[in-house]
DNA sequence: GTAAAAAATTTGGTGTACCAAATAAATAAA
DNA sequence: TTTATTTATTTGGTACACCAAATTTTTTAC
């Protein structure tokens, strides 16, 4: 069975485009094993196959990054996944932070249509339930513009448009305190005493 | 990854449920190889493992059978086939021979309950596009009473329940006739001059 | 510049699911 | 019954995607 072929190739390119969309600093063997919990060794080899397959590059610091053809690849998986996790919160009721694993599998299934009739069937969403933008069936992707809630201003309104972290542990702590996207918060207070930053939010009707 | 573990697992329990369910005779290593398309050895140590997780059972005369286990497995297998077959056609326009490929992918998506939601969504469909019935939640099938159609009586009329064979060739070729379940067919003439029986038939209204 | 720490890489494994080809056992045909 | 044929089984492989542990290389700190 040939089915399946890629799914693992998917995973790394995925990942691939999230830390590079994420975070500033360069991305090497250490944090792409991380990111994708596997052995650095793993990681390594599977680098190297991708390579090969002009998906990602590997420049002379070690720095890992996807090629064009990478890039595209990887968001055609994030299409995927996105109208995935649509299909489940609109059509099968399930809780926006419930989702992330069952579009994980949903994402690798291989047909060149099944994903545009899906997208049609959902009447052209342009956000997932997380509020992500959904790239066009070409691989592209409109961008808004989103900071950082912690580099809001104090006492200004923000509306929440996506989410930093997918974790399940994060994902429920939201869904308890019903922060979910589309939702508009004001900031209380912002105090960094650490790394991170806390913050205080209020949150408002529907205006 | 786990996700994926039980992939050939089910195609095994799934492809030994329709040959049981097909023929008479008793299925046999060679049987089931070349209904998997693979390889006899290869099938020899999977029957083993099967075996040894108590889904089937070799009897003394070498043949392969499902245990109550499996079959209730086999079932759940077919369960989320018919019901992703039913989605693409209801939902997504698929043609009803066209679906198959894509429902061999869907069904080994893991998750308890995503299956009993897409079942509620799709308003607990009896029957799969190509007529065969889909199994409830605890893996049971209700029986209709269906005959060949080569066993049918000249002059009598036959509504199309389901196909006994699957291969795209042919369901393309139902497609070009306008064959499809749930339609009224009238026996012209039954006549077998070999093994096979060929047969006219005449496509009535919708009456 | 050298030692310590971190990152990259190599080496030798694992489990799953597959294969071809050789051999053994069972069945059928003469 | 003895041979021929068909099944079953064993043996020695493959590819994929993973791992732990050892080693080498690179970076950072002193």
């Amino acid at each position: 069975m040939s089915h399946f072929a890629h799914h693992s190739e998917e995973n790394y390119l995925k990942t691939l485009f999230s830390l590079s969309a994420r975070d500033i600093k360069k991305v090497n063997n250490i944090a792409l094993a991380q990111a994708l919990k596997l052995n650095p060794a793993t990681v390594l080899e599977m680098v190297r196959k991708l390579a090969s397959k002009n998906l990602v590059e590997v420049k002379k610091d070690k720095t890992i990054s996807l090629t064009e053809k990478g890039r595209k690849r990887a968001l055609l998986t994030i299409r995927k996944h996105r109208l995935w996790e649509v299909f489940l919160v609109d059509k099968l009721r399930y809780k926006w932070n419930e989702v992330h694993e069952l579009a994980e599998q949903l994402e690798h299934i291989e047909s060149k249509d099944l994903i545009d009739r899906l997208e049609a069937f959902l009447d052209y969403p342009a956000f997932d339930p997380h509020g992500d933008p959904i790239p066009d069936k070409s691989g592209k992707l409109k961008i808004s513009s989103t900071i950082p809630l912690s580099s809001g201003e104090k006492g200004k309104r923000y509306k929440v448009m996506s989410l930093a972290e997918t974790n399940d542990a994060f994902l429920t702590y939201l869904e308890k305190l019903h922060i979910k996207p589309g939702m508009k918060l004001k900031v209380e207070d912002l105090h960094s005493y650490d790394q991170s930053c806390s913050l205080f939010v209020h949150i408002d009707g529907d205006p």
